[in-house]
DNA sequence: GTGCTTATCGTCAGAGAGACGACTATGATC
DNA sequence: GATCATAGTCGTCTCTCTGACGATAAGCAC
């Protein structure tokens, strides 16, 4: 097998240029928002971009990805869940390695989903100009006449990382990621409300939530934060699972 | 930002070696099996791997997948599924890139996971004794006497292969990517019993695959492969999504 | 106080799943 | 051919969960 023998033969391999892109999610303003970041140079100078950067020879990409994360936002992430964590939580998202996809050179590039709570401000490398929230709704809206494309392909890795985000929030406690170490049922909804682009039942939302072993925590306290009535305050639970999930109402 | 300037820089990036790994899975003899290759070099030199290759500069990743899946099994793989088609079902995995994942060099590897039906032979290569199906419930069973463990970190590739596939089958009908272009309602459950690794109700199964529109459709014609009173024969509808899912039995 | 807001508890009907009985249609064996 | 074993298919019952509400609780603004 000539493709076997040739494998891993050190001295004549195709070299490729290695990144990580993020795609990061918060919520604002009960609207799903993305990081993006002004290109300063071509190609696609002046469009917005994901974050990211060059993969080091000497660290891993979940590594890589975190580094630029905290890079770009101060943020720090955590592949796994943390109880009542103030970082974000991070995951891979998939690899685009078009041949294409740079004009310049060949780069395969491996994407990672943050999702973090609200920020107090984005202040994306000390330069503010330069980056910025921008709700998905705009940037996925089918319309491209509503904003500049996205440079690259990050316009599909983007709708790949909300798509990921929507799906695994029915099926998952990630929704807690959303929110900050305290929060409320209510919060929690308006999480789900956002993500999904829909409305909910506070209702039924509240008997699930409420009734799945290990999502929420009590944490004591209540708060008035959302007007009307005081609502009892939770930390993310133990339980990564949801079962049986709650599925998004049908389109 | 420094970051942002060098990102592109053509002239000055960290090379790396970009491989594809195959995790192919299918049913045989009521079992989920695996199929790997025996290494003839080292490092882990007559240790059983993935199959897999180094991606061609000129070449997309789901394009080099799709090429080492043909050159070791003849198979041809389609990303999108077919109705009744022969070929398997071929999607990304995951990326895998530890720094020393590779004694020799910096490799990143894209993980790209196939379904296939049961193949007349094993013939991978035309080498028979390099490869080989092996159940995986062997390769993964927590006991590593069982078995010579795989080279690299293939073993974790593997597992998170597995573990797609057993989940995937739940809220997609991607299980009869691993049937033959037609199939009964009994092969198609002992396709589920046996990647699950549980016993199903044969009556609770037949009302649930045959009441989900799209997913089966009668081929008109019956069968008596199994013995026992002659079955109906059916394909692959065209729905992809299970709604509602088809959830394993609690563990 | 009234009115408005949000939170929380309850009730009811319908969908779906697990457990399992019953019947059907083939081949194998006596 | 009668009987048996095997596998496929249809029905029934119960329980759980969900969606669609009504009702109540506890804050704030006026």
């Amino acid at each position: 097998m000539i493709v076997a023998m040739s494998r891993y033969d050190p001295s004549a391999f195709p070299p490729f240029a290695v990144t990580v892109d993020l795609v990061v999610l918060t919520v604002r303003d009960h609207a799903l928002c993305a990081l993006l970041v002004r290109r300063g140079e071509p190609p696609f100078q002046g469009y917005w971009a994901l974050p990211g950067g060059f993969v080091r020879l000497d660290e891993g990409l979940a590594e890589a990805a975190s580094r630029e994360l905290a890079e770009e936002t101060g943020l720090r992430a955590h592949s796994a869940p943390e109880h009542g964590s103030v970082g974000a939580h991070l995951e891979q998202l998939a690899t685009y390695g078009h041949p294409q996809r740079d004009p310049r050179m060949r780069v395969v590039s491996v994407a990672y989903l943050v999702l973090a709570p609200d920020l107090p401000t984005p202040r994306p490398g000390g330069d503010a100009s330069s980056a910025r929230w921008a709700p998905v709704a705009e940037l996925l809206g089918g319309n491209p006449a509503d904003g500049v494309p996205l440079a690259f392909d990050h316009g599909l890795i983007l709708a790949d990382g909300v798509e990921r985000a929507r799906s695994k929030i029915e099926y998952s406690s990630l929704a807690t990621a959303f929110c900050s170490a305290e929060f409320t049922v209510g919060e929690l909804r308006r999480v789900y409300e956002a993500v999904w682009g829909v409305s909910l039942d506070p209702r039924n939302f509240h008997r699930k939530v409420t009734g799945t072993p290990g999502f929420l925590l009590p944490s004591g306290g209540t708060t008035t934060r959302q007007g009307g009535r005081p609502a009892q305050l939770f930390t993310a639970g133990g339980a990564t699972d949801l079962n049986p999930p709650m599925l998004r109402p049908e389109s």
